[in-house]
DNA sequence: AAATATACCTGACTGC
DNA sequence: TGCAGTCAGGTATATT
């Protein structure tokens, strides 16, 4: 499922095909996203060419003149490019068409994505009140400690709030947690200064791990060329309930924590 | 302000 | 073999 290292995999990967090109036509075979797919996209992409493929959060933003289309993955959302003429699967709801010849085509089977115009309302407060990149210089130690010093939520659910860092889902919440020894329901407020130090450093080193292996698949995801991601050989607690920990050979267990399937150590994490 | 619950959706899986 | 039920999960929204 896209966290942020799927989307900037994903980004990576097309993002030399559709730079410099223009957009000749765009094909929405089912416009049933998270929000309806605006008739409109038509007028504001079409003719236009390519200057920036960017991300934030987990955002992909195709940058045009006078705008940019905003897409999100959802749940079980992939891009890839495509020969515009390969045909279309089951849960190919759109394509957006180049003058090379290809396609940005975009899958989602349980259509928990988006396809955004950067004016639209929705649009733009789905990126406002954003927290800090994870692995920018916003996103520090100080900040973090002083953002979180009033929630006594548990600490898992706080590292998965967007207002307070973005791009962190369930996979990476988990492993981080269990890397920096953290125990997923301890309160925010009550993980010491120390611990939350070496939270911060753990974050970024997962995130930037997991983009160098091209991802986590675990069911849908693929990168934009196809192929599967490789991170889902290094995870140590995610999907492992009821097996040894690598460390300490304790049981992993799994939490219930806001909905969310939680796996930790209890041997390692405190 | 923060915590909690609910909704969206389909495929994979389980149990009868 | 098939059908009904459950689960997974990002994130907006409404409610407490």
């Amino acid at each position: 499922m896209p966290e942020l290292p799927e989307v900037e995999t994903s980004r990576r990967g097309i993002a030399p095909h559709l730079e410099n090109q223009t957009i000749t036509r765009i094909i929405v075979r089912n416009p049933k996203l998270r929000w309806p797919i605006s008739p409109r996209l038509k007028q504001w992409l079409e003719d236009k060419e390519i200057k920036h493929v960017g991300r934030r959060a987990k955002y992909l933003l195709i940058q045009v003149a006078g705008g940019e289309l905003i897409i999100h993955l959802g749940m079980s959302g992939s891009v890839r490019i495509v020969d515009a003429n390969q045909e279309p699967a089951k849960h190919d709801h759109v394509d957006l068409v180049l003058d090379s010849g290809q396609c940005l085509r975009f899958t989602d089977p349980r259509r928990f994505g988006c396809w955004l115009w950067s004016e639209q309302k929705t649009a733009q407060e789905l990126l406002q009140n954003l927290g800090p990149e994870p692995l920018s210089e916003d996103f520090n130690e100080d900040y973090f400690w002083h953002k979180i010093r009033t929630r006594k939520a548990p600490i898992k659910q706080v590292i998965m709030d967007n207002k307070v860092v973005v791009g962190v889902g369930n996979i990476y919440a988990a492993e981080s947690l269990f890397l920096s020894g953290i125990h997923p329901k301890r309160s925010a407020n009550k993980v010491s200064k120390e611990r939350i130090k070496k939270l911060t450093s753990t974050i970024k080193q997962v995130l930037s791990r997991a983009i160098t292996q091209g991802g986590t698949t675990l069911k849908d995801f693929i990168q934009s060329d196809g192929k599967p991601g490789y991170f889902k050989q290094e995870l140590h607690v995610y999907g492992r309930a009821g097996l040894a920990c690598l460390l300490c050979g304790t049981e992993i267990k799994n939490l219930v924590i806001g909905q969310r399937a939680s796996c930790y150590c209890p041997a390692c994490q405190k």
